[in-house]
DNA sequence: TCTGGGGTCCTAGGACCC
DNA sequence: TCTGGGGTCCTAGGACCC
């Protein structure tokens, strides 16, 4: 059986989101910086045109956002969200089969399309994403996933290509694999193209040339997927439905360097309840949690410290309360006085089915009631946005939040700001 | 010289992805 | 002054059991 596979991927996202609601960026380099406006993580191509690197450091290029030469934005992930979701459901007219691989990627099992003319597919699939979302896209068609991406990267390099590239006759793949940089294999990372590359494997062609045997002594069986799907061998499936995580993790680096206790309680218990509400909307509840705070490794002059404390909890849960309860006990055990914070996080794991949880003899919680609870929170949360209702350990002022100084307006979801654009 | 041999479970760490 | 956040999979090796 014959495999066929679309990779389609929105252009530069981030960048092309904030255009799609500020159309006089359109031609003009645009970056947007990660949590915190610590560095660069989307460009326009006009950014990279200019030579920033991805990850440069805010500081790095302020002279430039301050003369107007580039506009940044700090990262509006609600918005982002948002319109992924669109550019899916736009995709997903195209063929019912989708898996959505990450905010800005999915791809498009074309089964046996190959009686068609891939090429006018591939072409009208980008056009419709453009015209419904605003959005910039590349296609790149192959039988199997792994060379859908080198198709991709292609149509996206090529000014030939124009945005798509269908790869599917045994020559033109040669020519590709040939064109490809064993770094930019999707699979090949830092460590083994570094590995590859001393051993005089440029390419991904020459990778395509190895031995199985070789490939799976060296890069274990994921290497070996990897060869035989550059072969034209489909190894990896389509995956449709996203399985439930196994392991849910919220942290986030502080606006300020933070000292106190309460400080990081307050931070962390946020995390904790971020958590919880991501185990309720995937209907699961997580048996450990960890807590863990450190210092900024970038800080020469300051004292450094990382520590982290798991703790299992006696019943499976899902509660922001019983969650911010057991990461206020794993916190206390960790902080130590005298030290800088820049970091704190919560991650979750051992995540059940919420309707299998294990439960406790000498329980005393009511479970029913707590669920009932979070359940409303839930919903007002969903109402009047994030944070409206919390524990009192979360903290009101929260002078230890993230900064975000260049924040475009949640256009999309919010009625104040969808008000706002109308008036323009 | 030589020290049973499997099986299973768990964990840490390494590799990767966007 | 300023350097992101959130995931996955695989393997080796130790502990433990019979």
């Amino acid at each position: 059986m014959t495999t066929l596979f679309a990779l389609c991927d929105c252009n530069n996202f981030y960048a092309s989101c904030e255009r799609v609601f500020d159309p006089s960026l359109n031609g003009k380099p645009v970056v947007v910086l990660s949590n915190n406006d610590g560095c660069v993580i989307a460009r326009s191509n006009e950014a990279k045109a200019l030579g920033i690197p991805m990850g440069e450091p805010y500081f790095k290029i302020r002279n430039l956002v301050e003369n107007g030469r580039i506009s940044a934005y700090s990262s509006n992930y609600v918005l982002y969200g948002d319109m992924s979701d669109r550019v899916m459901q736009t995709l997903s007219l195209f063929t019912p089969n989708v898996e959505v691989y990450s905010i800005d990627e999915c791809f498009l099992d074309l089964g046996d399309f190959y009686d068609i003319d891939l090429f006018s597919y591939a072409w009208e699939i980008k056009r419709t994403v453009q015209q419904w979302t605003g959005i910039p896209v590349s296609l790149g068609v192959a039988p199997t996933k792994a060379l859908s991406k080198v198709a991709n990267r292609l149509a996206k390099k090529s000014t030939k290509a124009n945005g798509v590239l269908v790869l599917t006759d045994p020559y033109h793949i040669q020519k590709a694999l040939e064109a490809t940089k064993i770094e930019d294999v999707w699979g090949i990372g830092g460590q083994y193209a570094k590995f590859l590359k001393k051993r005089s494997i440029n390419t991904a062609l020459d990778f395509s040339k190895l031995s199985e045997n070789w490939v799976k002594q060296n890069m274990t069986i994921v290497g070996v997927r990897l060869l035989k799907e550059l072969r034209g061998e489909s190894c990896l499936e389509l995956d449709e439905v996203a399985p439930p995580k196994k392991n849910i993790c919220t942290s986030r680096s502080f606006g300020k360097k933070v000292n106190t206790f309460d400080e990081l309680q307050e931070s962390t218990a946020s995390y904790a309840a971020k958590c919880a509400r991501k185990l309720r909307q995937q209907k699961s509840c997580a048996c450990l949690i960890t807590v863990f705070i450190h210092t900024n490794r970038f800080s020469e002059n300051d004292k450094q410290y990382y520590n982290s404390k798991t703790i299992c909890m006696p019943v499976a849960t899902n509660s922001d309360i019983e969650l911010i309860h057991y990461a206020s006990i794993a916190l206390k055990e960790i902080y130590r006085d005298g030290y800088w914070y820049k970091k704190s996080g919560v991650i979750v794991s051992e995540i059940v089915p919420d309707n299998m949880i294990q439960l406790d003899l000498l329980d005393t919680l009511d479970r029913d009631k707590h669920a009932r609870l979070m359940g409303v929170i839930d919903g007002l949360t969903d109402r009047f946005g994030r944070s409206k209702v919390r524990v009192a350990t979360q903290g009101i002022d929260n002078t230890w939040m993230l900064r975000s100084d260049f924040k475009s307006p949640c256009y999309t979801t919010r009625i104040d700001e969808i008000q706002k654009v109308y008036v323009r």
